[in-house]
DNA sequence: AGATCATGCGCCC
DNA sequence: TGGGCGCCCTGATC
């Protein structure tokens, strides 16, 4: 696997290690702010061998509120543990971890990053859960009315992996969700942290439009609705969950938890999870105390009180609705669990199902078809897989580990289903750690066979340098649509784009900068700009190869992409 | 090129 | 139980 081949690229460090290092932090730490704020005179005197400054930061007696008799150069110290005698960072397009801390990615104590296991093949951090037979009678139930409907042999696996379309720039602040229209094919729509919906049609690349009058802070989460695909639904932080009419841009808010404006943070309330039931007609919305509330969209006012639904006082990230059995509604919070509910009995406790996490709970959702698995993202960097919502439910059936930790200028993450893949086991989710691809530290989208943890393709392209934690396929076509940053982007399958590209006499990308920055492109027209604008900021941490357009995409090996 | 800032969650007292 | 502090691969801007 090319993956493990990749391994070959990092250098093997060996990092001499500091008989000091185990002496009193405190002081150091003491003496470290007052290196910061010292005066420059003495700046030459210090020299650089990190034994000797070790020694000096020990035993000088910095006072306490005067100046610092010392000054120390500090780059010889971690950024990150603040000791000397190693440095963690790039070092060009590769990251050396601090070797005092956990492995970033699994978080078991033995080894750093560079040398997770599950770093160079994914598999390899897929915990399987023992099989367990019930044989109770949702087993039963399950065997005769759902087993039918999911095929037993996997399909070919077709991966978007490479970048048809982009908008650069789109949003003015970071892409939150994206949602596929449900009947044109060709639209997408974007939120962000600011609030603001924006409307895309990708098969035109230019034509775009931005409503920045719905919400006033982060768009959590959009559905359109179900009755009429030209109304969305949408939570915000804002504390309201709105209807707007995609032609008109006219916004009717549901919901308003904070009727009398900012009262300070202890009664602000947010939004976040949303999910509609189609048969009776409602929007649930969760906020971020706990309390699940209902919008009935037919008189567009409230129904019934709001349910204390997860830990009162955290946030409830994600709801979603059973696609097959709509009165199973699963959420997802702060409290670090994934809960099942029947929204028919909706009381606080009696949810059906309770499945713990270590950490936050980013998502959860059911399999888009029969509805019968559940796959979560939580921080601690796993996937959790739980093959049938009938089956004993006490520990999942699969942990994968993944890097997509928390961090808080980033969406955060979510492991987000195939909607087209009939077996039920392909996921997509954006990887926070970088790679070095050929001297560019690039972050991946990944494609994951959730039934074995099996990484079916790493989806990269040299131009996008920054973090795509946003990302969703399309319900029909095969298209992939992320969120990086500011920008969108569409992915196809290389061939098919091709094909496209030839058709069309369309510019591939567009930047539109909403702010009056002449930095991009000549000050000239946006729309006029093209690939020069997609390449330039980038290569912050990229080594060499900055001029050239090397090949795009790579994916493990093309025989992966195959025969399953 | 380096400094600055934005601002969520875990953990510790 | 709650406030305060610190933070490992950010990204944009100046």
């Amino acid at each position: 696997m090319p993956a493990r081949a990749r391994r070959t690229l990092f250098p093997e460090v060996v990092i001499e290690r500091d008989s000091d290092t185990e002496k009193s932090s405190d002081d150091e730490e003491e003496v470290e702010d007052d290196v910061v704020e010292s005066d420059d005179q003495e700046e030459d005197e210090v020299e650089v061998d990190a034994r000797k400054v070790k020694e000096a930061e020990v035993s000088s007696p910095a006072n306490k509120k005067g100046k610092a008799h010392i000054t120390i150069s500090l780059k010889k110290v971690c950024k990150v543990c603040k000791r000397t005698g190693h440095q963690a960072g790039f070092q060009g397009p590769t990251y050396i971890d601090c070797p005092m801390k956990p492995c970033f990615l699994c978080k078991l104590p033995g080894h750093t990053t560079v040398d997770c296991p599950h770093r160079a093949a994914m598999e390899f951090g897929v915990i399987p859960a023992s099989r367990k037979r019930t044989n109770n009678s949702l087993d039963y139930v399950f065997e005769r009315q759902v087993r039918h409907r999911v095929p037993s042999i996997k399909p070919e696996f077709v991966i978007p992996d490479e970048v048809n379309c982009a908008v650069i720039r789109y949003h003015s602040r970071r892409v939150t969700c994206l949602e596929f229209h449900p009947t044109n094919n060709n639209i997408l729509l974007s939120g962000d942290k600011k609030g603001q919906l924006g409307v895309w049609d990708f098969g035109k690349v230019h034509e775009k439009t931005v409503y920045s009058n719905i919400h006033t802070c982060l768009l959590n989460n959009m559905k359109f609705s179900p009755a009429n695909d030209g109304t969305v639904y949408a939570a915000s932080s804002d504390g309201t969950m709105s209807s707007t009419d995609l032609e008109t841009g006219l916004s009717t808010p549901l919901l308003d938890l904070n009727p009398n404006g900012w009262q300070g943070p202890n009664t602000w309330t947010m939004l976040y999870g949303m999910d509609l039931n189609a048969e009776k007609s409602l929007v649930l919305v969760a906020d971020s105390s706990g309390f699940l509330h209902m919008v009935d969209t037919r008189s567009n006012s409230k129904k019934g009180n709001p349910v204390l639904i997860h830990k009162k006082g955290t946030k409830v990230v994600g709801l979603h609705i059973n696609p097959f059995q709509p009165d199973l509604l699963l959420s997802c919070g702060n409290d670090h669990f994934v809960r099942i509910w029947d929204i028919r009995r909706l009381e606080p406790e009696s949810c059906l199902h309770s499945l713990p996490h270590k950490r936050v709970v980013n998502s959860a959702y059911f399999s888009p078809l029969t509805g019968s698995k559940i796959v979560t993202t939580s921080i601690d960097n796993r996937i959790r897989v739980w093959d049938s919502i009938f089956g004993n439910l006490d520990t999942p059936s699969r942990e994968i580990v993944h890097s997509h930790d928390f961090n808080r200028h980033l969406t955060p993450f979510r492991a987000e289903w195939d909607p087209k893949d009939p077996s039920e086991s392909l996921v997509v989710v954006g990887r926070y750690i970088s790679e070095n691809y050929n001297g560019l530290a690039l972050h991946p989208i990944d494609f994951i066979d959730i039934s074995t943890g099996q990484l079916i393709a790493e989806v990269m392209d040299p131009n996008i340098t920054t973090i795509s934690p946003v990302n969703k396929l399309h319900p029909r076509d095969d298209v992939l649509a992320s969120g990086s940053s500011r920008s969108l982007f569409i992915w196809r399958p290389k061939e098919k784009s091709d094909e496209v590209a030839q058709e069309k006499d369309e510019r591939k990308i567009v930047v539109c900068d909403n702010r009056k920055n002449k930095k991009f492109g000549d000050g000239s027209d946006d729309d006029d700009d093209d690939d020069d604008d997609f390449k330039s900021k980038k290569g912050k941490k990229s080594g060499k190869s900055k001029g050239k357009k090397p090949i795009l995409v790579t994916t493990p090996s093309s025989s992966k992409k195959k025969k399953f």
